[in-house]
DNA sequence: CTGGAAATGTTATAATGTATCAAATTACCC
DNA sequence: GGGTAATTTGATACATTATAACATTTCCAG
């Protein structure tokens, strides 16, 4: 079969912040929005991995750095970042995770490793169907949709484990 | 067409809260697991109506009534609860709802009116089917699925605004 | 009726998120 | 460029949600 999805194996990371940042960069500057330096660098950070980060994570880094910031500092950042596609929250985790698809209109479908943390968002035209057509069923409008799934990623359910 | 779910039209709540009283009451004893006193009324608390309760809100009914009650004891009923399957946890927010479908084995599916605040809880079966399809292609283990969908019920949608 | 498990009481605190207003910076129009 | 409004940031305080830890009580099986 295919190789796994990019979260589930080693691969280049730094690469993938790379292509983050400057994706953002292009669509900020689409959208005539500004992608001032604190925005930057908080999504940079959310970038770090592709395990979510708590918004006081964040806080801690941008302390560590030495940048004078407070709650509100990392709050507004993610707002900020979520409105424009960059960041997603995740509700079942109350933590901040770099968007895969920026640019793309989507709808997010997370799978959550409770074991190694790593999340994986994909796009699954069949899902988003399904569930436009569940709400419809019932003449509800949808806007807004939060799918989160926990359970084992690939890697984890193969290391055998005895305890 | 047939008429809309429960939570968007008037009913006789008292059914509601009545049926799933009972419904708990031989849940928790099939399972030998005690509903005490406590554990019985925050449930009821939850069923006050088809909208989520805090936890919070909760514990301030509680303490009206007189009962000598803190956080814990709010958050250990509710966790009972959601162990026993009476009661499921709103994740997009922070809430608490009562289980429609308690003792049938489901994956719930939430849609969330943002004017009115009122859930209906769904099983979709071709929505489940779907998630745990898009899993299985990328050799996911699902475990958990939250789906909560955010937007308009009927009766709100028809409801004319001009503000 | 007693020993152990389950449930509750109690206090304190952790973790997450906002409100508010002042100051600084930036964009924009002329 | 100079003035002005809008946006962004700083700073303080606070609100909301949730858990840790340990003492006490209640329940129930044997």
């Amino acid at each position: 079969m295919a190789s796994q999805a990019l979260p589930y194996r080693p691969h280049n990371h730094q690469a993938c912040v790379t292509q983050a940042l400057a994706d953002a960069r292009a669509i900020c500057r689409a959208q005539n929005a500004r992608l001032t330096p604190t925005r930057e660098r908080v999504l940079e950070l959310i970038w770090q991995s592709h395990k979510p980060l708590g918004a006081y994570d964040v806080l801690a880094e941008l302390t560590a750095e030495g940048q004078n910031a407070a709650p509100p500092t990392v709050y507004r950042a993610l707002d900020f970042l979520q409105q424009h596609g960059l960041v997603h929250r995740i509700a079942s985790l109350n933590a901040f995770i770099g968007c895969a698809h920026a640019g793309e209109n989507h709808t997010g479908m997370f799978l959550i490793c409770r074991s190694c943390g790593n999340v994986l968002e994909l796009t699954a035209p069949g899902v988003s169907g399904a569930i436009e057509g569940a709400a419809k069923a019932e003449s509800f409008k949808a806007e807004d949709v939060t799918l989160e799934i926990a359970g084992l990623c690939p890697r984890c359910q193969s290391e055998t484990r005895h305890d």
